[in-house]
DNA sequence: TTAAACATACCAACTGGTTAGTATAAAAAC
DNA sequence: GTTTTTATACTAACCAGTTGGTATGTTTAA
């Protein structure tokens, strides 16, 4: 076997990941990368085909850390509290938990990025989002669902829509955190959510 | 007078700033948006000094109407509704109602576009942004705080962070919407924002 | 007839991408 | 236990096209 490049992959990734946050996908030039990297030009068409392969290869790799960690949020919930009402408040919980532990603003969220040069992708790029939000939608809907079975809401909200709003929240917290420079800004407005959903189903304890 | 220039000027930002929406600040090249509009360079840089520039008139004209169309529905809140509670659901309903309207997904915010492209741009550029923010925390803020003199709120919450809750609601609802090209999702969010706000100060009528 | 409103023709720097060739280290052959 | 082979991991130089920007000229309307 020959010398191993996966260092070398991953520093290209996240790099250009940085980077990208920072000033977007277009303005990422190959060049930029690879001089922040220290590699050659080669180097990185040795490792991706081009550049959109990059963009496909760090959507993938966002959208499988983001899906990891809403699983094992999901389960260290279920684990931590009995009632469907108090699973999704810890949930929510241990995402303001960890958002609480930011000292610089959070750097910003890949989805967002690349939805606001949309255009510069293709189908199968954007898909990867659109599946990512809807897979949300579907398994944070699901543990509302069971929190409305367990204690019916004091308003009819749709669940669907209940779900979305923690994405939203985060998307648009993510955006107001980094204009102000607010580390805590996503924080806080995740225990507003947590508020919300704890005034709906009743503070009850199951 | 020579004959007016106005016109192509307005142009020249209304379709950068749609072509900025749709693929970013640095993809959208001089050459594109003339093309596009139907002018050469030398018009371009007649009526804007430098891309730079091009990108300073938008996020100001955009501030602008935000801010405008911000007061136009605190003063029509305020006619509508005489309890504080009442006048900020109304003011959000102003919102909402807009939002409902829409028959295509929200074409996106030119603030969060500019954000996810910052290091692009200037201090005295994104420092329009951050202003703006700030103004809606003020003046949502001294709205909620009205409310909450008036009811005192289930819980208690910041008015500031509240204040930003709805920033952050549009912000992240324009990227799910224009993502799942779902027109709705906007005014749906901003109807459970409503609602959470009228859970907080009870729904007793002034 | 004059100044604003445009057009034409450039340029240097940078863009994504290709080429032809080299260094590395493990495995296979002896 | 050397030597040869082989695939991987990399480099430097280059290409055609695009970028933001400029210098200079022409049209238009009061």
């Amino acid at each position: 076997m020959p010398r191993d490049g996966t260092q070398t992959r991953t520093k290209i990734l996240d790099t250009a990941e940085a980077m990208i946050l920072d000033q977007g996908y277009s303005a990422t030039s190959i060049d930029k990368v690879i001089d922040a990297v220290g590699v050659t030009k080669g180097t990185f068409f040795y490792h991706f085909e081009n550049k959109a392969a990059l963009a496909r290869t760090l959507v993938d790799r966002y959208a499988a850390a983001d899906l990891s960690m809403q699983r094992e949020f999901r389960a260290r919930a279920e684990k931590l509290a009995r009632d469907p009402v108090q699973r999704v408040l810890v949930f929510i919980g241990l995402y303001e938990e960890m958002m609480e532990g930011l000292t610089d603003p959070y750097p910003g969220c890949l989805f967002a990025s690349y939805l606001y040069e949309a255009n510069l992708f293709d189908d199968g790029i954007m898909a990867v989002i659109e599946d990512t939000y809807l897979d949300w939608r579907r398994e944070l809907g699901a543990m509302l669902d069971a929190a409305a079975a367990a204690h019916p809401p004091k308003l009819p909200v749709d669940t669907a829509d209940l779900a979305d709003m923690f994405t939203a929240i985060i998307e648009g917290a993510f955006i107001m955190s980094k204009t102000l420079k607010e580390p805590k800004l996503v924080a806080a407005q995740l225990g507003l959510y947590r508020d919300f959903v704890e005034l709906l189903f009743g503070g009850e304890r199951g």
